[in-house]
RNA sequence: UACCCGGUGGUGUAAUUGGUAACACACCAGGUUUUGGUCCUGGUAUUUCAGGUUCAAGUCCUGACCGGGUAGCCA
C-alpha cells in the first residue's frame, strides 16, 4: 500500500507557490496551474504522481535540490500525491554505485521520503526490450548498420534535411533476428543500432530516426554483464514514466525539443502516456552547476572532493553547515520559469542566515586573538558571568562564561589610530566586553622589531558587571572576548565564493571557467580561541560566533583540535562603511 | 541560414487571466539594540521596440529586435 509523500514541516509553509516567503496570497506557478487544470478535468483520475530521476553519474547539487523540492513538493501538496525516486541508469560507462549511495543520502538529508518507491531504469530493461520488439513488429523500428560517423552524415544539419539509412527498409523478420542477436552479444560495440523509423526530413533533429538501442559491452553497476545493449534516454525515459504511472514528468528546458519524441514513442506503443513539462534549471552567481564542470574540479584537485564545503553540491553545502530547511526555503522562494535565469547567490545566503539566526546558539569565539590584560582585575580571580544563548529564542536559556584578568579579543576590534565611525577599542577609549565589564584601553605593547601590536592593557569598571553602567554612561561599542586561561584552541576554515566572477563562464579567448577560480576561496586560521562551553562539540553542531558569523564543527574535528567551518558571515555593515571610507581616501 | 522556446526594476518572481504593476533579494537612508547581528520605517528603480484591437493591454493580434536550446551510439 502506498501512502502519500509528506513535505517536511517547514514553518510558514505555503506550498510551492512562487515568491511568497511572506504572507502574500499563494499564487500558482505554471506547473501547479497545469496540475490544477488536469485535476479539474479528471485527466489522470485525480492522481498526482511525479518522480525525481537522477542519473547516478555524479553528486547532487543545489540545482537538483530545486527539482527535488519541486517534484516531491508537488506530490505533497495534493491529497494522495506520490513522488518516486528513480535512478536513470541507462549508461553503464558513466554510472557508479557510489553515486547512487550519495544521492539517496542527500535526498533523505534534504528531508524527503519516497517510501517503497525506489526504482531503477535498469529494473525495466527486459520490459523496454519487449517494447522495442513490439515497435519493430509495428514496422516502426529497424536495425541499422551505419556506424556513428555515417549516422551523423546521414542526419543532415540544422538547415539541411537528412537522408534515409540504406537499412531503413529491412523486413520485420530480419530486424527481429538482428535485434535478438544484438542482445545475444554477437556484434561488437557500435556495429549496429536499433533506430526508430520516423522522418529523416523533420525540422526537429530528434525525430530523424533516433537511435534507441546501442551495443555496449560494459558491466552495469546493477545488472552486471546481463546486457550488452542499452536503451537511449529518449526511448527509456517515457517508458519508465509510463510503467510507473507517472502523471507529470518534469524535466529541464533542454528536453523541450525531445517532447515530440517522448509523445511519439508512447503513442506508437499505445501505452499509458504521462505529460512531460519543462522548467528552467537553477543557475547561481559565482559558481558552476554542471556535473561535468564539478567533476573536473574534483578530478583535477581544485577542491577537496564532491563534498568540499565550497562546492554547490548537497554534500558540500551540508559540510559547510547549511540546513535542509534553508535550502528548501530557498527553493520555494526562487519561483519557476520557462526561461533561463541566474539567481544571486546572496539569496541563498539570505535564507541560510534567516534559518541559522533562529536556531543557532550564540557563543564567543575569537578568530585572530589579541592579548588583553585587565590591570586592575585581581590576579587569580575568575568570575562566571551570565550570557544569553539565543536572543531569538528565550527558551534556549543562559550559560556561564568565565572571565579573568587575561583575555583575548579580536585583533580587528582594536585600532591604534581609529578611523571615523570606528566604535571599537582604541587607546584611551572605553568599550563594553559583552556580558562582562566596561574596559578602557590604557596602554599598547608593541613588538620592538616589527612594531606589531602584541598586547593591550586595560582597566575595568567593577560597577559595570554584566555590561550595564549604573551611572547611565554609554559606550558606542560592544566587543566579544574569551578568557585566555579558559579558552579552547580551534582551527577555523573561512570560505569565500569559489569563483571571482558572477559568471565563471566569462573568460578570455582560449581560457576556460577554471581561469576564474578564486585563489582565496578558503583560508585556514589555526589559533582561534573559543569559549569553553563548546568543548566536546560533535561534527555538524552549529553555532553563531557572536559578531563573526555562523560556524559548524567539521568532521575533521577531534578531541584534541576543534575544527570549524564558517558557514556564512553575519551581515557586515561596518565592513561596508570601512570600504567606503577607503574609497573616499583614494 | 532551419526548427522549438522565451523576453516584467540591478536580480528572481507576481499581477484576481483585459481593470491602480506587487513581493522578495540586493542597494541607499533612518530608528531600536549589551552582536555594527536580528527587528522596524522609508527610498531608488520595471512591462524590449513599433503598430493594431479595446472605454481600458504587462496580459489579445501583427511585425521587428534580443536571448536560450537543438546536428551523442550522453542524460
Amino acid at each position: 500500500m502506498q501512502t502519500p509523500n509528506r513535505l517536511p514541516d517547514d514553518s510558514g509553509e505555503k506550498g510551492l507557490g512562487s515568491a511568497p516567503e511572506s504572507n502574500a496570497k499563494p499564487t500558482l506557478n505554471f506547473i501547479q496551474e497545469i496540475i490544477a487544470k488536469d485535476l479539474k478535468s479528471g485527466k489522470y483520475d485525480g492522481r498526482v504522481h511525479t518522480r525525481f530521476p537522477p542519473e547516478p553519474n555524479g553528486y547532487l547539487h543545489i540545482g537538483h535540490a530545486k527539482s527535488i523540492c519541486l517534484n516531491f513538493g508537488l506530490a505533497a501538496e495534493h491529497e494522495g500525491g506520490l513522488c518516486n525516486l528513480r535512478f536513470d541508469d541507462t549508461n553503464p560507462i558513466k554510472e557508479e554505485d557510489e553515486y547512487v549511495k550519495s544521492i539517496i543520502e542527500d535526498i533523505r538529508w534534504l528531508g524527503f521520503d519516497w517510501e517503497d518507491r525506489l526504482f531503477y531504469a535498469s529494473g525495466y530493461f527486459e520490459q523496454m526490450y519487449q517494447y522495442a520488439v513490439r515497435l519493430i513488429e509495428l514496422g516502426k523500428a529497424y536495425v541499422c548498420d551505419l556506424n556513428a560517423e555515417q549516422t551523423r552524415e546521414c542526419r543532415g544539419t540544422l538547415t539541411k534535411p537528412g537522408k534515409d539509412s540504406p537499412y531503413r527498409n529491412r523486413s520485420v523478420k530480419e530486424n527481429l533476428d538482428l535485434f535478438e542477436r544484438m542482445r545475444a552479444g554477437e556484434f561488437p560495440d557500435g556495429l549496429r543500432t536499433l533506430r526508430a523509423g520516423i522522418d529523416m526530413t523533420s525540422p526537429n533533429l530528434n525525430m530523424r530516426d533516433p537511435v534507441i538501442y546501442r551495443i555496449l559491452h560494459a558491466a552495469h553497476h546493477r545488472t552486471g554483464d546481463k546486457w550488452c545493449i542499452y536503451p537511449m534516454y529518449d526511448w527509456a525515459h517515457g517508458l519508465e514514466d509510463s510503467i510507473e504511472g507517472i502523471t507529470h514528468s518534469i524535466c529541464t528546458l533542454e528536453f523541450e525539443n525531445h517532447r515530440p519524441l517522448y509523445d511519439w514513442f508512447l503513442e506508437q506503443l499505445g501505452v499509458y502516456h504521462p505529460q512531460q513539462i519543462e522548467f528552467a534549471r537553477l543557475e547561481l552567481t559565482y559558481t558552476v552547476m554542471s556535473k561535468r564542470k564539478l567533476l573536473e574540479l574534483v578530478k583535477e584537485g581544485y577542491v577537496g572532493g564532491w563534498g568540499d564545503p565550497r562546492m554547490p553540491t548537497i554534500s558540500g553545502l551540508r559540510r559547510r553547515g547549511y540546513t535542509p530547511e534553508s535550502i528548501r526555503n530557498f527553493c520555494r522562494g526562487i519561483g519557476m520559469a520557462k526561461f533561463n535565469s541566474v539567481i544571486d547567490i546572496a539569496r541563498l545566503e539570505h535564507s541560510l542566515r534567516d534559518d541559522l539566526n533562529k536556531r543557532s546558539p550564540r557563543v564567543m569565539g575569537v578568530l585572530r586573538p589579541l592579548r588583553v590584560v585587565i590591570d586592575n582585575y585581581p590576579e587569580g580571580q575568575v568570575e562566571e558571568l551570565d550570557a544569553v544563548n539565543n536572543p531569538e529564542d528565550p527558551s534556549a536559556g543562559t550559560r556561564k562564561v568565565p572571565f579573568s584578568r587575561v583575555l583575548y579579543i579580536e585583533r580587528e576590534d582594536f585600532r591604534e589610530d581609529p578611523p571615523r565611525k570606528f566604535f571599537r577599542l582604541a587607546p584611551g577609549r572605553e568599550v563594553r566586553l559583552r556580558y562582562a565589564y566596561f574596559v578602557t584601553c590604557v596602554d599598547v605593547v608593541k613588538d620592538a622589531r616589527t612594531g606589531e601590536v602584541v598586547e593591550l592593557h586595560c582597566t575595568y569598571d567593577p560597577a559595570t558587571r554584566g555590561g550595564d553602567s549604573p551611572d547611565g554612561r554609554k559606550v558606542k561599542g560592544t566587543i566579544h572576548w574569551v578568557s585566555a586561561a579558559h579558552a579552547l584552541t580551534a582551527e577555523v576554515r573561512m570560505y569565500d565564493h569559489l569563483f571571482t566572477k558572477e559568471n565563471p563562464g566569462e573568460v578570455e579567448e582560449g581560457a576556460d571557467f577554471k581561469a576564474n577560480l578564486n585563489p582565496n576561496s578558503m583560508e585556514r586560521i589555526t589559533s582561534c580561541r573559543v569559549e569553553p562551553s563548546v568543548a566536546g562539540a560533535t561534527p555538524g553542531s552549529r553555532y553563531q560566533f557572536e559578531r563573526n558569523g555562523y560556524f559548524c564543527v567539521d568532521p575533521d574535528s577531534s578531541a584534541e583540535t576543534l575544527v570549524f567551518n564558517r558557514t556564512v558571515g553575519l551581515r557586515d555593515s561596518w565592513g561596508k562603511i570601512e570600504k567606503k571610507l577607503q574609497q573616499k581616501k583614494r
